[in-house]
DNA sequence: TCTCCTTGTCTAATCGATTAGACACGGTAG
DNA sequence: CTACCGTGTCTAATCGATTAGACAAGGAGA
C-alpha cells in the first residue's frame, strides 16, 4: 500500500520506528509485542500491529537478550556429529528445542577437552539460557565451568559422578544384560564382548550388564572373552578380526555400540563367515543404519528422541519453577530384533 | 590472593567492575581487550590485565553484538542431520566456523519449507553474521528472505538458479558421469539408475551425468532403466527391489546417493543375489559408512570438508573486502573404488 | 463530593560493551 | 615563545529492547 523501504523487510526497523508510525511510544509497542506487563487499548494495539506489519518489523533478539537476560538459545555440546548415534541425538535435541521456541548453538568437542571447555565458555559468554552436554568423558575444567554456571545444565548420555546438574541417561547396564541374555537364549554357550579401550563412560555400564548376564548364566571366567579397541567402525573391524583368530572362536558377540557392530559385520564377511550362522551379533544404540546392514543388525534401541525431550524438559523445569536441578533420569532401552542375532533368519538356530 | 566472589568466575563481572578495580575507565579496559582503537600505556594495560584475571572477567558477547553488530555467530541451515552426508557436512561447517572463531547455530529444516523460512528469520533476528544454507530444494520465501538479508549467505550442495548469493557445489554431473562410466568400463552393457522422485535439486545433475555417459556409450534409450523413490535407505531398498523384478534385470546400478545405495545393497542381499557378482553398484556422496557396508561400497566422494571450508571462506571474503558475494564454486568429486563395483573383489569381472 | 482504583500512556533508566569527542601533557618545529 | 601533534585517558552517547515510575482520565464506592 504505502511506499516500501529498501528491499524486503527486516533491515534495521526498530521499535522506535514502529512507535513513530503508530503514533505512540516504544513502551506501548513493546507491551503489544509481548502482551506486555501493561494493558493496551484495543484501538492502539490495532494501530501498532498494523505499523509492525507495514514496516515488516522483527524484534532484535540480541537487544532483547541483553535487556532480559533471556537469549532463547541453548548451547549443545556434542562429541562428534559424524557418528550416527550422536547425530540422531543432536537432531532430536535440536528439534525439541525448536518446539520449545529456542535456537540451538552446537559445538563438536571431538573428544578434545580443550575444545569442550572452550565451547562451554563460549556458550556461557553468549548468554545461552541452558546447556545440554553430550559426552562420553568430560573434561574436569568443563565440569567445573558447568557447575558454577549461572544457567541450568543437563548431561545426556553420560554424567560425571556426583554432579549437581540433571542427567538423562539410558539404561546401559540393563541394555548390556538384555543383549547378552538374548544371545544366550539363542543357545550360545557364551558371548564375547566388543568394547572400547576401557570401561569409562556409558559403555562401562554396558560391559557390566554383559558381565552380569554371563555370571547369571554360569559362564566361567575363562569363557568371557573381551576384545577392545577404538570406538569406530574401523575399531570394531579390528576387534572382530582378533576375535575370529581367537583360539576358540566365539559364536556370539555383543558389540557395545552399533558403530563397532557395523565394523564387526564387515570383518566377518571379509573372513568368509556368515552372520548369524557362524557368529551371532547384537549391537547397541539403535542407529537408523542398523536396519540396512547386511544382515540387518539386532541392537539395543536407545530412545534418543525421548532423551532429547527429557533433557529439554529438565531445562524447562529449571527455568520455570525453582526446582533444584539435580536428579538423574534413566530411560529404558529395548531390544530391536533383526537378523544378526539369528531371530529373523530362517536358517539360524 | 584476594577474596573471591560467588563461586567461580564469570558471574556478572562487567567491564565497569574491571575498570573500578584497575582504577581506570571502561574505555581503557575496552581498548586493552580489543587492542582497541586507541593506545594504552604499558603500565595501565598491565593493571587492567591483572584485574581481568583476578575477577575472571569475560566479555558479554550479547552486549558486544548489540553494540558492534558483529555477533560472531553463523546460522547454518541443514535438511536433516540424521542423514550421514548432511551430518558430515554440518560437522565440517561447524569445525571450519570454529577455526574462524565463530559459533554456529543450526537448524534442521527437515525438508519443510515453513521450518526453513522460520529458521532463516530466526537466524537473521539473532543477528547472525552470515548464513550457510544446505538444502536440496529451497522454499521460495526462504530464498527471498535470504536475498534481502543484510548479511552474506552461501548456498552449499545446491543453489537456487539465479541467486545473487555465493554457492559451493559438487560436480554432480561429472560425478554421475564418472560413476556410470566406471561401471560401463567394468564391461556392463548398460547401467540402471536409482534416483529420487524427480530430478530437481543436486541429484538432477547426477542423473544427467548418468544419461550423458550412457549416450556416449551408445546405450539405446530402451536400455536406460530408471527406478525412482524416496531419498532414504528404505526408498533405495524399495527401488532396488523393483529393479530386481524388472523384465531384464540390470547388471549394474548407479545410486545417486549413498543412502539409496545402502538400501539397495540390503535389497540385493535379501533377494539372495550378490554384489558385485550379480549386480554391481556405485553410490554417491562418500559417506563414512560406505567403507563398512557388505560389500564395501564404491562411491563418488564429495569433498565435504573442502566444501565447508570454501563456504566459510566465501563468507570471510564477503566480510573482509567488499567483494560482491555472487559466484558459484564447483568442487571436483572423486571415484572411491571399493568392492561393490567389482574392483576389489577377485571373483568379479 | 471526595477518594481510590483501574486502565492506558509516556518518559526515562537500564542491560554491558564500544568508541567518538574532549582534554591534558610533553615534545618538537616554526 | 607559540602553535601543533601524538599519546593516554575519561566522559558520555549509542546499539535496540524492556519496564518501573509518573501521570491523566474515568468509574466505583464512601
Amino acid at each position: 500500500m504505502l511506499e516500501c523501504r529498501k528491499s524486503g523487510g527486516t533491515l534495521g526497523v526498530t521499535l522506535a520506528d514502529v512507535a513513530r508510525r503508530a503514533q505512540t511510544s516504544t513502551a506501548v509497542v513493546s507491551y503489544v509485542i509481548n502482551n506486555g506487563p501493561r494493558p493496551v487499548a484495543a484501538s492502539t494495539r490495532e494501530r501498532v500491529l498494523q505499523a509492525i506489519a507495514e514496516l515488516g518489523y522483527r524484534p532484535d533478539r540480541v537487544a532483547r537478550a541483553l535487556r532480559t537476560k533471556r537469549s532463547g538459545v541453548i548451547g549443545v555440546l556434542l562429541p562428534d556429529t559424524a557418528n550416527p548415534f550422536f547425530a540422531s541425538l543432536g537432531q532430536a535435541i535440536e528439534a525439541a528445542a525448536f518446539d520449545a521456541g529456542r535456537l540451538v548453538v552446537v559445538g563438536n568437542a571431538g573428544f578434545d577437552p580443550d575444545r569442550e571447555e572452550a565451547y562451554v565458555h563460549a556458550f556461557l559468554d553468549s548468554r545461552a539460557e541452558g546447556l545440554v552436554v553430550v559426552s562420553t568423558r568430560h573434561s574436569p575444567r568443563a565440569i567445573d565451568a558447568l557447575a558454577s554456571a549461572p544457567v541450568p545444565a543437563v548431561y545426556v548420555h553420560h554424567a560425571p559422578p556426583g554432579t549437581p546438574s540433571a542427567a538423562v541417561l539410558a539404561d546401559n547396564d540393563g541394555g548390556g544384560h538384555l543383549a547378552t541374555t538374548h544371545l544366550l537364549d539363542h543357545g550360545h554357550e557364551s558371548v564375547a564382548v566388543l568394547a572400547g579401550p576401557d570401561d569409562a563412560g556409558p559403555v562401562g555400564g554396558r560391559v557390566a550388564g554383559w558381565r552380569r548376564a554371563l555370571a547369571e548364566h554360569g559362564v566361567p571366567d575363562d569363557r568371557r572373552i573381551e576384545s577392545r579397541g577404538a570406538f569406530t567402525r574401523a575399531g570394531g573391524h579390528a576387534s572382530m578380526r582378533r576375535l575370529l583368530e581367537h583360539e576358540d572362536r566365539p559364536t556370539a558377540v555383543f558389540a557395545v555400540t552399533d558403530e563397532l557392530a557395523v565394523g564387526a559385520l564387515h570383518a566377518v564377511a571379509e573372513a568368509g563367515l556368515r552372520v548369524p550362522a557362524d557368529i551371532a551379533l547384537v549391537g547397541f544404540d539403535g542407529v537408523p543404519e542398523a536396519e540396512f546392514t547386511n544382515p540387518s543388525l539386532t541392537t539395543i534401541g536407545v530412545p534418543a528422541e525421548r532423551m532429547a525431550r527429557s533433557a529439554i524438559a529438565s531445562l524447562d523445569r529449571a527455568w520455570q519453577g525453582q526446582e533444584r536441578p539435580g536428579g538423574t533420569e534413566i530411560l529404558p532401552v529395548s531390544l530391536i530384533r533383526r537378523a544378526s542375532c539369528g531371530c529373523a533368519s530362517p536358517m539360524s538356530r
